[in-house]
RNA sequence: GACUUCGUAGCUCAGCUGGUAGAGCAGCUGACUCUUAAUCAGCGGGUCGAGUGUUCGAGCCACUCCGAGGUCACCA
C-alpha cells in the first residue's frame, strides 16, 4: 500500500487536511449549478454585454498569475479557457480575509476544480474574463498537472511530448492538450455523420454477438475465451459480418452496426488488437450500387467535418468529391507493373512474383499471389479514393462469383492514403456454392493458411432458407478517423490504445 | 519476431575524453489590487527505468531485463 510520494504530492495532501481542518470539504457532495461555459463567453459578451452580469461557472484552474491582494487566473472547462479576475476585497469584503489570503492562495493548486460566480468584464489590456465575487473548491488535485504555456508567439513550452505518457495517461493528454479533446469530438463526429446517412435511407442499427462459438466473417487469428456456465470455449469477434447477413435473411432490407473486432495479431501504427469497423448490409443491392453509396457517405463526412471535400492528409490534400475513380484489380497491376495477369495460372503468377522480387511460400494460392503483387506494386499508389474492383475468387470466400468475369467476384475494396478503407461484396448467397468455398478454406487451413476460415454451419443453414441478393460494404472507423483528423498512428484515434502493463 | 533510437526533478531538457547531478517552468517563503510565458528576492526538490559487471570511481562503458517510439517482417 505504500506509495512514493514526491514533494509536491505531500505538499497538495498536507493542503487538503488544512482545507479540512478549517471547515471546507475538498471534495464537496452538493451539485455546482451552472450557468455558462467559458466559449459561450468569449464568443458573445461582446456584443451581449449584459447577460452575462450574473454568472456561474467551473472548471479547472490552469495557471495563476498573482498580483499581491489581487490575482489573474485561467479556469478551463469542457469548452475551453476563461482569464479569471480574483481580488481580495471582492471575494472577502468583511475584515476576515482567509478566503483570499489562505484558502485560496495558500491552499489551492493549478489543477483544482472550481466553481465561481461573478460577473464579465474587458480587462485594461482587453481580455474578456470573469471578476470573481464568490469561490468555492469542488475538487482538490493531489497530483501536479504538467505545466503547458504558450509565449506570445504562439509556441508551446514544456508541451507533453512522450508518447507512453500521452497513451497511457489520457486523461492528462485531454487536459493539457485541447486539440486532442478536439479530435476525439471529430471522431464522434464521423461516426455520427456515417449514423445519419445510414438512418435517412431507414437502416436499422442492430447488434449482434462479441462472443462467437465460430470466429467467422474475416481471415485473423482470434482472441479465446472460456465461458464456465456452458463449459464452451468462445472467441471475440474478428469481423460481425455472419450474423448481419443472417438478419438480411430475416427480413430486413438494410442493417448495420459499429462494432468492436478483436484480432490477435502484431500491433504497429495502422493495428491495434481491437479496433472499430461498421458494417452494413442492404438487399436488393449490389457491389455497384455499393459504389455509389460509398461515395455519398464519405463525401457528406467529409462535409461534416471540414465544410470541404477536401482533407490534408500530411502532405497531401485528399478529395473525397464524387465520383471516386474506380479501376480493376488486373487493369490496376497492368498499370503499375506493364504485366497482364489475368490470364495466368498458379505457376505462372508464382513466376511472375520471382520476376518482380515478390515473396511468395507455397501455401500461397492464386488468390493469394495476386493479392500479394497488387499489395507490393499498386496499392500504395491510390492516395486520392479509388475503388479497385473484380477481386480474385480464392481470396473472397463470402463473395457473389462475377457476374461476367470468369474467376473472378464482385468484389470492391476503397483505397485512400495508399491503404484499403473500405471492402465491400455482392454478398454470396448461394447456399451451395457457399458451402463449398467454405471447404475450398479448409483445404487452405490444411496446406497451411493460419488465416484460412472455418465453416460456420448454421450461417449456411440461414442461406439455405433464402437470402435476398444483397450488397455488403465494411469501414474501418479507426483508419476513417485517422485520415480525416490528419493523425499518423491509429494510437492518436484510440483514447486507450493497447499498452503493456506498466512495471 | 528482427534491427534501431530513447528512458535524468511534477513537466521540458542539459550533463564534456568516466570524477557522486544542473537549468527553465511547476513547488515552497516573501513583495506587488488590470496581469497574460506577469515580474522581483530567497529556498527546497533526484533509487539518473531496473539489475549485474568493468573501474580507485559509472547518469556516461559492457551485458541482461523492463517500458516506449521508429523501420522492416508477419497479418487484415
Amino acid at each position: 500500500m505504500s506509495q512514493d510520494l514526491s514533494e509536491q504530492e505531500i505538499i497538495r495532501r498536507q493542503k487538503c487536511e488544512e482545507l479540512r481542518n478549517m471547515g471546507i470539504d475538498p471534495y464537496p457532495a452538493a451539485l455546482f449549478e451552472i450557468n455558462v461555459f467559458a466559449r459561450d463567453i468569449r464568443e458573445n459578451y461582446e456584443r451581449d454585454k449584459t447577460s452575462y452580469k450574473n454568472i456561474s461557472i467551473a472548471g479547472r484552474i490552469m495557471s495563476v498569475r498573482d498580483m499581491g491582494k489581487a490575482c489573474f487566473a485561467v479556469l478551463q472547462d469542457s469548452t475551453g479557457r476563461i482569464q479569471l479576475y480574483i481580488r481580495r476585497d471582492d471575494i472577502c469584503p468583511d475584515e476576515d480575509k482567509s478566503l483570499y489570503d489562505i484558502v485560496f492562495k495558500k491552499l489551492m493548486d493549478l489543477g483544482d476544480i472550481i466553481g465561481v460566480k461573478g460577473y464579465v468584464f474587458t480587462t485594461k489590456t482587453g481580455e474578456i474574463s470573469i471578476h470573481v465575487t464568490n469561490l468555492s473548491l469542488l475538487s482538490k488535485a493531489l497530483r501536479p498537472l504538467p505545466v503547458v504555456t504558450t509565449d506570445s508567439e504562439g509556441v508551446s513550452h514544456n508541451d507533453v511530448t512522450d508518447p507512453e505518457f500521452i497513451y497511457r495517461q489520457r486523461y492528462v493528454n485531454l487536459i493539457i492538450n485541447p486539440e486532442v479533446r478536439e479530435r476525439f469530438r471529430k471522431r464522434t463526429q464521423i461516426v455520427q455523420s456515417l449514423r445519419e446517412t445510414f438512418n435517412s435511407k431507414g437502416y436499422l442499427e442492430v447488434e449482434t454477438p462479441i462472443l462467437q462459438p465460430i470466429p467467422g466473417g474475416a481471415a485473423a487469428r482470434p482472441f479465446t475465451t472460456h465461458h464456465n456456465a456452458l463449459d464452451v470455449p468462445l472467441y471475440l469477434r474478428i469481423a460481425n459480418e455472419l450474423y448481419l447477413k443472417r438478419l438480411i435473411v430475416g427480413g430486413y432490407d438494410g442493417v448495420y452496426e459499429f462494432a468492436k473486432d478483436f484480432r490477435n495479431e502484431g500491433m504497429d501504427r495502422t493495428h491495434n488488437p481491437e479496433f472499430t469497423v461498421m458494417e452494413i448490409y442492404v438487399a436488393y443491392k449490389d457491389y455497384n450500387w455499393m459504389m455509389d453509396f460509398t461515395e455519398e457517405m464519405l463525401e457528406k463526412v467529409a462535409l461534416d467535418l471540414h465544410g470541404d471535400t477536401k482533407v490534408q492528409v500530411g502532405e497531401k490534400t485528399i478529395d473525397f468529391q464524387r465520383p471516386f475513380k474506380r479501376i480493376t484489380m488486373y487493369d490496376a497491376i497492368q498499370e503499375h507493373t506493364g504485366i497482364d495477369i489475368s490470364a495466368m495460372d498458379e505457376n505462372q503468377l508464382r513466376d511472375t512474383c520471382a520476376k518482380l522480387g515478390i515473396h511468395a511460400d507455397k501455401s500461397m494460392g492464386k488468390g493469394k499471389l495476386i493479392d500479394e503483387i497488387f499489395g507490393e506494386k499498386c496499392e500504395g499508389n491510390y492516395i486520392q479514393p479509388t475503388f479497385i474492383t473484380d477481386y480474385p475468387l480464392e481470396m473472397s470466400p463470402l463473395c457473389k462469383k462475377h457476374r461476367s468475369k470468369e474467376g473472378l467476384v464482385e468484389r470492391f475494396e476503397l483505397m485512400v492514403n495508399g491503404k484499403e478503407l473500405c471492402n465491400a461484396y455482392s454478398e454470396l448467397n448461394d447456399p451451395v456454392d457457399q458451402r463449398n468455398r467454405f471447404e475450398e478454406q479448409v483445404k487452405l487451413m490444411e496446406r497451411g493458411d493460419k488465416e484460412a476460415m472455418y465453416i460456420d454451419t448454421d450461417f449456411l443453414r440461414a442461406l439455405e432458407y433464402g437470402m435476398p441478393p444483397t450488397s455488403g460494404m465494411g469501414i474501418g472507423i479507426d483508419r476513417l478517423a485517422m485520415i480525416m483528423t490528419n493523425v499518423p498512428s491509429i494510437q492518436d484515434v484510440l483514447f486507450f490504445p493497447q499498452m503493456r502493463p506498466e512495471a
